[in-house]
DNA sequence: ATAGGCGATGGGACTTGGTCCCATCACTGT
DNA sequence: ACAGTGATGGGACCAAGTCCCATCGCCTAT
Protein backbone atom coordinates (compact mmCIF):
# COMPACT_ATOMS: atom_id res chain seq x y z
CA UNK A 1 0.00 0.00 0.00
CA UNK A 2 1.25 3.25 -0.16
CA UNK A 3 -0.55 4.69 2.52
CA UNK A 4 2.38 5.73 3.75
CA UNK A 5 4.81 6.82 1.02
CA UNK A 6 5.93 10.41 1.58
CA UNK A 7 4.56 13.35 -0.76
CA UNK A 8 0.97 12.62 -0.55
CA UNK A 9 0.41 16.37 -1.39
CA UNK A 10 2.34 15.81 -4.44
CA UNK A 11 1.07 12.19 -5.61
CA UNK A 12 -2.84 13.86 -4.63
CA UNK A 13 -1.63 16.45 -7.58
CA UNK A 14 -0.93 14.53 -9.89
CA UNK A 15 -3.44 12.02 -9.62
CA UNK A 16 -5.79 14.99 -10.08
CA UNK A 17 -4.24 16.55 -13.31
CA UNK A 18 -4.05 13.19 -14.85
CA UNK A 19 -8.18 12.27 -13.74
CA UNK A 20 -8.54 15.95 -15.06
CA UNK A 21 -6.71 15.37 -18.40
CA UNK A 22 -8.39 11.80 -18.95
CA UNK A 23 -12.25 12.37 -17.97
CA UNK A 24 -12.25 16.30 -17.51
CA UNK A 25 -13.08 18.08 -13.57
CA UNK A 26 -16.53 17.84 -13.78
CA UNK A 27 -16.40 13.99 -14.71
CA UNK A 28 -13.67 13.32 -11.91
CA UNK A 29 -14.74 12.84 -8.24
CA UNK A 30 -12.47 13.55 -5.67
CA UNK A 31 -13.16 10.23 -4.35
CA UNK A 32 -11.13 8.86 -7.43
CA UNK A 33 -8.50 11.29 -6.90
CA UNK A 34 -7.94 10.04 -3.70
CA UNK A 35 -7.84 6.73 -5.01
CA UNK A 36 -5.25 6.93 -7.52
CA UNK A 37 -3.00 8.52 -4.97
CA UNK A 38 -3.29 5.66 -3.10
CA UNK A 39 -5.59 8.24 -0.46
CA UNK A 40 -9.03 8.57 0.85
CA UNK A 41 -11.39 11.54 0.64
CA UNK A 42 -10.62 12.59 4.51
CA UNK A 43 -6.84 13.02 3.90
CA UNK A 44 -7.65 14.79 0.50
CA UNK A 45 -9.36 17.51 2.29
CA UNK A 46 -6.47 17.88 4.66
CA UNK A 47 -4.52 19.02 2.47
CA UNK A 48 -6.55 21.02 0.18
CA UNK A 49 -9.26 23.32 1.16
CA UNK A 50 -11.72 22.20 -2.21
CA UNK A 51 -11.38 20.98 -4.74
CA UNK A 52 -10.61 23.40 -7.17
CA UNK A 53 -7.49 24.63 -4.86
CA UNK A 54 -5.86 21.60 -5.93
CA UNK A 55 -4.80 22.99 -9.73
CA UNK A 56 -3.54 26.40 -7.75
CA UNK A 57 -1.52 24.91 -5.16
CA UNK A 58 0.80 26.72 -4.19
CA UNK A 59 -0.24 30.01 -5.49
CA UNK A 60 -0.35 31.72 -2.31
CA UNK A 61 3.51 31.73 -2.62
CA UNK A 62 3.67 34.14 -5.60
CA UNK A 63 1.62 36.46 -3.44
CA UNK A 64 4.46 36.58 -0.93
CA UNK A 65 6.91 36.49 -3.84
CA UNK A 66 5.53 39.39 -5.51
CA UNK A 67 5.28 41.26 -2.12
CA UNK A 68 8.89 40.60 -0.97
CA UNK A 69 10.51 41.10 -4.44
CA UNK A 70 8.46 44.87 -4.49
CA UNK A 71 9.99 45.72 -1.33
CA UNK A 72 13.81 44.77 -2.08
CA UNK A 73 13.81 47.05 -5.11
CA UNK A 74 15.52 49.65 -4.36
CA UNK A 75 14.27 53.28 -3.12
CA UNK A 76 14.81 55.88 -6.52
CA UNK A 77 12.39 52.38 -7.81
CA UNK A 78 9.04 54.02 -10.10
CA UNK A 79 6.09 51.99 -9.42
CA UNK A 80 6.31 49.89 -12.63
CA UNK A 81 9.80 49.23 -12.09
CA UNK A 82 8.99 48.07 -8.14
CA UNK A 83 6.04 45.81 -10.10
CA UNK A 84 8.74 44.18 -12.52
CA UNK A 85 11.03 43.51 -9.56
CA UNK A 86 8.10 41.68 -8.53
CA UNK A 87 6.98 39.98 -11.00
CA UNK A 88 10.88 38.88 -11.35
CA UNK A 89 11.09 37.61 -8.23
CA UNK A 90 8.19 35.60 -8.64
CA UNK A 91 8.72 33.77 -11.49
CA UNK A 92 11.46 31.87 -10.22
CA UNK A 93 8.36 29.99 -8.62
CA UNK A 94 8.07 28.74 -12.41
CA UNK A 95 9.79 25.63 -13.22
CA UNK A 96 10.32 23.77 -16.79
CA UNK A 97 8.20 21.00 -15.26
CA UNK A 98 5.40 23.63 -14.92
CA UNK A 99 5.76 24.54 -18.45
CA UNK A 100 5.43 20.80 -19.43
CA UNK A 101 2.09 20.79 -18.28
CA UNK A 102 1.12 24.02 -18.71
CA UNK A 103 -1.19 23.47 -22.09
CA UNK A 104 -2.97 20.72 -19.97
CA UNK A 105 -3.83 22.74 -16.96
CA UNK A 106 -4.86 25.95 -19.47
CA UNK A 107 -7.10 23.51 -21.44
CA UNK A 108 -8.62 22.15 -18.13
CA UNK A 109 -9.31 25.72 -16.20
CA UNK A 110 -11.04 27.12 -19.72
CA UNK A 111 -13.32 24.86 -19.74
CA UNK A 112 -14.69 24.94 -16.17
CA UNK A 113 -16.63 27.90 -15.24
CA UNK A 114 -15.84 26.89 -11.17
CA UNK A 115 -11.84 27.18 -12.26
CA UNK A 116 -11.86 30.06 -13.93
CA UNK A 117 -13.34 31.85 -11.28
CA UNK A 118 -10.64 30.94 -8.71
CA UNK A 119 -8.47 31.79 -11.18
CA UNK A 120 -10.12 35.24 -11.30
CA UNK A 121 -9.68 35.34 -7.66
CA UNK A 122 -6.15 34.48 -7.84
CA UNK A 123 -5.63 37.82 -10.04
CA UNK A 124 -7.09 39.46 -7.04
CA UNK A 125 -4.98 38.03 -4.60
CA UNK A 126 -1.72 39.02 -6.99
CA UNK A 127 -3.05 42.61 -7.19
CA UNK A 128 -3.72 42.62 -3.67
CA UNK A 129 -0.44 41.60 -2.44
CA UNK A 130 1.53 43.83 -4.84
CA UNK A 131 -0.97 46.97 -4.23
CA UNK A 132 -0.60 46.66 -0.80
CA UNK A 133 3.65 46.39 -0.92
CA UNK A 134 3.48 49.39 -3.02
CA UNK A 135 1.82 51.25 -0.51
CA UNK A 136 4.11 50.48 1.76
CA UNK A 137 6.79 52.04 -0.61
CA UNK A 138 4.69 55.19 -0.21
CA UNK A 139 2.95 54.72 -3.29
CA UNK A 140 -0.86 56.45 -2.69
CA UNK A 141 -3.76 54.76 -4.26
CA UNK A 142 -5.21 54.86 -7.02
CA UNK A 143 -1.58 54.68 -8.70
CA UNK A 144 -0.51 51.39 -6.37
CA UNK A 145 -3.44 49.73 -7.64
CA UNK A 146 -2.91 50.53 -11.05
CA UNK A 147 0.33 49.62 -11.25
CA UNK A 148 -0.66 46.34 -9.46
CA UNK A 149 -3.42 45.19 -11.93
CA UNK A 150 -0.65 46.13 -14.71
CA UNK A 151 1.82 43.72 -13.25
CA UNK A 152 -1.40 41.01 -13.34
CA UNK A 153 -2.01 41.64 -17.07
CA UNK A 154 1.84 41.82 -17.80
CA UNK A 155 1.71 38.32 -15.61
CA UNK A 156 -1.06 36.51 -17.37
CA UNK A 157 0.59 37.64 -20.97
CA UNK A 158 3.89 36.63 -20.52
CA UNK A 159 2.42 33.48 -18.72
CA UNK A 160 -0.03 32.53 -21.43
CA UNK A 161 3.34 32.83 -23.83
CA UNK A 162 5.76 30.74 -21.98
CA UNK A 163 3.40 27.62 -21.69
CA UNK A 164 2.68 28.06 -25.24
CA UNK A 165 5.12 25.54 -26.70
CA UNK A 166 5.86 27.59 -29.90
CA UNK A 167 7.41 30.21 -27.67
CA UNK A 168 10.67 29.18 -26.19
CA UNK A 169 11.74 32.47 -24.57
CA UNK A 170 12.51 32.68 -20.61
CA UNK A 171 9.56 34.03 -18.68
CA UNK A 172 11.57 36.65 -16.66
CA UNK A 173 12.20 38.27 -20.77
CA UNK A 174 8.78 38.07 -21.56
CA UNK A 175 7.31 39.48 -18.06
CA UNK A 176 10.16 42.34 -19.11
CA UNK A 177 8.51 42.28 -23.09
CA UNK A 178 4.58 42.47 -22.07
CA UNK A 179 5.14 45.27 -19.15
CA UNK A 180 7.09 47.23 -21.61
CA UNK A 181 4.34 47.00 -24.38
CA UNK A 182 1.58 47.85 -21.64
CA UNK A 183 4.04 50.90 -20.51
CA UNK A 184 4.20 51.97 -24.28
CA UNK A 185 0.14 51.52 -24.73
CA UNK A 186 -0.42 54.14 -22.04
CA UNK A 187 0.18 57.06 -23.88
CA UNK A 188 -2.48 55.54 -26.97
CA UNK A 189 -5.37 55.28 -24.39
CA UNK A 190 -5.84 58.79 -24.08
CA UNK B 1 -50.58 30.94 -0.53
CA UNK B 2 -48.02 32.75 -2.25
CA UNK B 3 -47.74 29.97 -4.69
CA UNK B 4 -49.05 31.19 -8.02
CA UNK B 5 -48.42 35.32 -6.86
CA UNK B 6 -46.10 36.48 -9.21
CA UNK B 7 -42.05 38.30 -9.52
CA UNK B 8 -41.34 34.89 -7.96
CA UNK B 9 -38.08 35.85 -9.00
CA UNK B 10 -37.71 39.26 -7.24
CA UNK B 11 -39.43 37.44 -3.93
CA UNK B 12 -36.27 35.36 -3.91
CA UNK B 13 -33.83 37.78 -4.42
CA UNK B 14 -35.83 39.65 -1.06
CA UNK B 15 -35.88 36.75 0.86
CA UNK B 16 -32.82 35.81 0.33
CA UNK B 17 -31.13 39.32 0.91
CA UNK B 18 -33.54 39.50 4.54
CA UNK B 19 -31.95 36.00 5.54
CA UNK B 20 -27.94 36.54 4.83
CA UNK B 21 -29.13 39.91 6.77
CA UNK B 22 -30.07 38.57 9.56
CA UNK B 23 -28.49 34.88 9.70
CA UNK B 24 -24.98 35.47 7.73
CA UNK B 25 -24.66 33.94 4.13
CA UNK B 26 -23.14 30.58 5.52
CA UNK B 27 -26.15 29.60 8.22
CA UNK B 28 -28.88 30.39 5.33
CA UNK B 29 -29.84 27.61 2.93
CA UNK B 30 -31.76 27.56 -0.41
CA UNK B 31 -34.60 25.92 1.72
CA UNK B 32 -35.30 28.25 3.25
CA UNK B 33 -35.11 31.08 1.28
CA UNK B 34 -37.22 29.74 -1.12
CA UNK B 35 -39.43 28.69 1.98
CA UNK B 36 -39.70 32.46 2.84
CA UNK B 37 -40.36 33.47 -0.37
CA UNK B 38 -43.43 31.10 -0.50
CA UNK B 39 -42.00 28.73 -2.77
CA UNK B 40 -39.55 25.79 -2.96
CA UNK B 41 -35.45 24.59 -3.92
CA UNK B 42 -36.61 23.73 -7.07
CA UNK B 43 -38.36 26.66 -8.06
CA UNK B 44 -35.19 28.48 -6.62
CA UNK B 45 -32.81 26.78 -8.85
CA UNK B 46 -35.29 27.35 -11.78
CA UNK B 47 -34.76 31.17 -11.32
CA UNK B 48 -30.71 31.31 -10.32
CA UNK B 49 -28.02 28.83 -11.57
CA UNK B 50 -26.60 29.20 -7.99
CA UNK B 51 -26.67 29.93 -4.71
CA UNK B 52 -24.25 32.90 -5.02
CA UNK B 53 -25.78 34.38 -8.14
CA UNK B 54 -29.18 35.50 -6.34
CA UNK B 55 -26.76 38.51 -4.97
CA UNK B 56 -25.67 39.35 -8.33
CA UNK B 57 -28.69 38.61 -10.37
CA UNK B 58 -29.02 41.08 -12.99
CA UNK B 59 -25.40 42.14 -13.90
CA UNK B 60 -24.71 40.30 -16.58
CA UNK B 61 -26.79 43.17 -17.49
CA UNK B 62 -24.22 45.46 -17.04
CA UNK B 63 -22.14 43.95 -18.95
CA UNK B 64 -24.07 44.30 -21.87
CA UNK B 65 -24.62 48.31 -20.94
CA UNK B 66 -20.84 48.90 -20.57
CA UNK B 67 -20.63 47.23 -24.52
CA UNK B 68 -23.25 49.10 -25.91
CA UNK B 69 -21.95 52.56 -24.13
CA UNK B 70 -18.82 51.28 -25.81
CA UNK B 71 -20.31 50.83 -29.31
CA UNK B 72 -22.16 54.16 -29.36
CA UNK B 73 -18.99 56.51 -28.39
CA UNK B 74 -18.20 58.82 -31.09
CA UNK B 75 -15.67 57.43 -33.75
CA UNK B 76 -13.16 60.28 -33.05
CA UNK B 77 -13.17 59.17 -28.89
CA UNK B 78 -9.60 57.72 -27.40
CA UNK B 79 -9.74 54.53 -25.46
CA UNK B 80 -10.48 56.20 -22.59
CA UNK B 81 -12.98 58.13 -23.78
CA UNK B 82 -15.07 55.36 -24.77
CA UNK B 83 -14.90 53.48 -21.38
CA UNK B 84 -16.16 56.54 -19.91
CA UNK B 85 -19.09 56.27 -21.96
CA UNK B 86 -19.41 52.70 -20.90
CA UNK B 87 -19.69 53.83 -17.94
CA UNK B 88 -22.18 56.42 -17.70
CA UNK B 89 -24.51 53.66 -19.79
CA UNK B 90 -23.91 51.38 -17.03
CA UNK B 91 -24.49 53.54 -14.43
CA UNK B 92 -28.19 53.41 -15.79
CA UNK B 93 -28.66 50.29 -14.06
CA UNK B 94 -27.97 51.25 -10.70
CA UNK B 95 -31.45 52.96 -8.82
CA UNK B 96 -31.24 54.40 -5.43
CA UNK B 97 -33.06 51.37 -4.45
CA UNK B 98 -29.88 49.25 -5.10
CA UNK B 99 -28.02 52.45 -3.25
CA UNK B 100 -29.95 51.98 -0.08
CA UNK B 101 -29.17 48.09 0.42
CA UNK B 102 -25.59 48.71 -1.44
CA UNK B 103 -23.69 48.42 2.45
CA UNK B 104 -25.76 45.25 3.44
CA UNK B 105 -24.86 43.63 0.39
CA UNK B 106 -20.63 44.45 0.72
CA UNK B 107 -20.96 43.27 4.31
CA UNK B 108 -22.38 40.39 3.12
CA UNK B 109 -20.12 39.81 0.24
CA UNK B 110 -16.77 40.71 2.21
CA UNK B 111 -17.48 38.37 5.02
CA UNK B 112 -17.62 34.73 2.47
CA UNK B 113 -15.20 34.27 -0.09
CA UNK B 114 -17.19 32.36 -2.17
CA UNK B 115 -18.99 35.48 -2.93
CA UNK B 116 -15.62 37.31 -3.28
CA UNK B 117 -14.62 34.85 -5.77
CA UNK B 118 -18.18 35.48 -7.94
CA UNK B 119 -17.26 39.34 -7.37
CA UNK B 120 -14.17 38.97 -8.89
CA UNK B 121 -15.51 36.89 -11.77
CA UNK B 122 -17.83 39.26 -12.55
CA UNK B 123 -15.06 42.11 -12.35
CA UNK B 124 -13.08 39.98 -15.44
CA UNK B 125 -16.41 39.71 -17.09
CA UNK B 126 -16.69 43.51 -16.98
CA UNK B 127 -13.12 43.94 -18.47
CA UNK B 128 -13.69 41.08 -20.94
CA UNK B 129 -17.10 43.06 -22.44
CA UNK B 130 -14.95 46.38 -22.42
CA UNK B 131 -11.75 44.30 -23.93
CA UNK B 132 -13.79 43.03 -26.77
CA UNK B 133 -16.20 46.24 -27.54
CA UNK B 134 -13.61 48.40 -27.72
CA UNK B 135 -11.18 45.61 -30.17
CA UNK B 136 -14.11 46.01 -32.28
CA UNK B 137 -13.15 50.14 -32.69
CA UNK B 138 -9.98 48.77 -33.76
CA UNK B 139 -7.87 48.78 -30.30
CA UNK B 140 -5.30 46.91 -30.75
CA UNK B 141 -4.49 44.99 -27.41
CA UNK B 142 -3.01 45.22 -25.29
CA UNK B 143 -4.19 48.83 -25.15
CA UNK B 144 -7.89 47.53 -25.10
CA UNK B 145 -7.26 45.19 -22.39
CA UNK B 146 -5.27 47.81 -20.27
CA UNK B 147 -8.20 50.38 -20.68
CA UNK B 148 -11.08 48.03 -19.92
CA UNK B 149 -8.96 47.25 -16.30
CA UNK B 150 -9.14 50.77 -16.29
CA UNK B 151 -12.64 51.07 -16.23
CA UNK B 152 -13.24 48.36 -13.80
CA UNK B 153 -11.02 50.11 -11.09
CA UNK B 154 -13.02 53.06 -12.01
CA UNK B 155 -16.37 51.31 -11.51
CA UNK B 156 -15.32 49.10 -8.41
CA UNK B 157 -13.79 52.28 -6.69
CA UNK B 158 -16.84 54.66 -7.53
CA UNK B 159 -19.56 52.11 -6.50
CA UNK B 160 -17.33 52.18 -3.30
CA UNK B 161 -18.10 55.63 -2.58
CA UNK B 162 -21.51 55.73 -3.98
CA UNK B 163 -22.98 52.88 -1.43
CA UNK B 164 -21.04 54.76 1.53
CA UNK B 165 -24.02 56.97 3.18
CA UNK B 166 -21.61 59.86 3.70
CA UNK B 167 -21.44 60.50 0.35
CA UNK B 168 -24.36 61.98 -1.82
CA UNK B 169 -22.78 61.99 -4.86
CA UNK B 170 -24.18 60.52 -8.03
CA UNK B 171 -22.71 57.81 -9.52
CA UNK B 172 -22.11 59.22 -13.21
CA UNK B 173 -19.90 62.20 -11.40
CA UNK B 174 -18.45 60.12 -9.18
CA UNK B 175 -17.14 57.52 -12.20
CA UNK B 176 -16.25 60.61 -14.02
CA UNK B 177 -14.04 61.26 -10.78
CA UNK B 178 -12.57 58.16 -10.49
CA UNK B 179 -11.40 57.57 -13.90
CA UNK B 180 -10.23 61.26 -14.02
CA UNK B 181 -8.07 60.52 -10.51
CA UNK B 182 -6.89 57.32 -12.26
CA UNK B 183 -5.73 58.64 -15.77
CA UNK B 184 -4.13 61.28 -13.69
CA UNK B 185 -2.40 58.68 -11.55
CA UNK B 186 -0.95 57.26 -14.84
CA UNK B 187 1.88 59.94 -15.37
CA UNK B 188 3.28 59.16 -12.00
CA UNK B 189 3.68 55.41 -12.56
CA UNK B 190 6.57 55.47 -14.64
C1' DA C 1 12.92 -2.77 24.97
C1' DT C 2 8.61 -0.86 26.43
C1' DA C 3 5.35 2.77 27.02
C1' DG C 4 3.56 6.58 25.76
C1' DG C 5 3.00 10.82 22.87
C1' DC C 6 2.14 12.82 18.42
C1' DG C 7 0.95 13.63 13.73
C1' DA C 8 -1.08 11.72 9.71
C1' DT C 9 -4.54 8.69 7.99
C1' DG C 10 -9.02 5.88 7.43
C1' DG C 11 -13.71 5.79 7.67
C1' DG C 12 -18.28 6.76 8.38
C1' DA C 13 -22.19 9.84 9.52
C1' DC C 14 -24.03 14.04 8.23
C1' DT C 15 -25.37 18.59 5.90
C1' DT C 16 -25.94 21.12 1.86
C1' DG C 17 -25.56 22.66 -2.94
C1' DG C 18 -27.06 21.21 -7.22
C1' DT C 19 -29.33 17.95 -10.95
C1' DC C 20 -33.03 15.31 -12.86
C1' DC C 21 -37.47 13.71 -13.70
C1' DC C 22 -42.24 13.61 -13.32
C1' DA C 23 -46.70 14.82 -11.48
C1' DT C 24 -49.51 18.81 -10.62
C1' DC C 25 -51.48 23.26 -10.82
C1' DA C 26 -53.22 27.57 -13.03
C1' DC C 27 -54.04 30.08 -17.11
C1' DT C 28 -55.11 30.46 -22.16
C1' DG C 29 -57.48 29.78 -26.39
C1' DT C 30 -60.80 26.94 -28.92
C1' DA D 1 -65.84 21.69 -21.49
C1' DC D 2 -61.26 20.63 -23.45
C1' DA D 3 -56.43 20.31 -24.49
C1' DG D 4 -52.07 22.69 -24.50
C1' DT D 5 -48.52 25.39 -22.17
C1' DG D 6 -45.53 27.09 -18.67
C1' DA D 7 -44.39 27.45 -14.00
C1' DT D 8 -44.29 24.92 -9.74
C1' DG D 9 -43.92 21.03 -6.12
C1' DG D 10 -41.69 17.11 -4.69
C1' DG D 11 -38.76 13.45 -4.24
C1' DA D 12 -34.71 10.65 -5.56
C1' DC D 13 -30.15 11.14 -6.29
C1' DC D 14 -25.03 12.59 -6.53
C1' DA D 15 -20.94 14.96 -5.11
C1' DA D 16 -18.62 18.52 -2.26
C1' DG D 17 -17.37 19.55 2.14
C1' DT D 18 -17.51 19.05 7.56
C1' DC D 19 -16.96 16.57 11.80
C1' DC D 20 -15.52 13.23 14.85
C1' DC D 21 -13.19 9.32 16.37
C1' DA D 22 -10.51 5.14 15.89
C1' DT D 23 -6.25 3.64 14.04
C1' DC D 24 -1.63 3.48 12.38
C1' DG D 25 3.29 4.44 12.20
C1' DC D 26 7.11 7.01 13.98
C1' DC D 27 9.70 9.15 17.59
C1' DT D 28 11.31 9.81 22.22
C1' DA D 29 11.91 9.20 27.10
C1' DT D 30 12.53 6.15 30.67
Amino acid sequence: MSRWEPRARERLVRAAAELFDEHGYDSTTVVQIAQRAGLTKSTFFRHFPDKREVLFAGQDVLCELLASGIDAAPDEATPLTAVAAGLEAAAGNFTPELRAIGPVLRAVVENNSDLREREALKHHSFADAMALALRRRGIAEPAAGLAAWLGVLAFTDAYACWVDPSCDQELTALLRLKLGELRAAISSLD
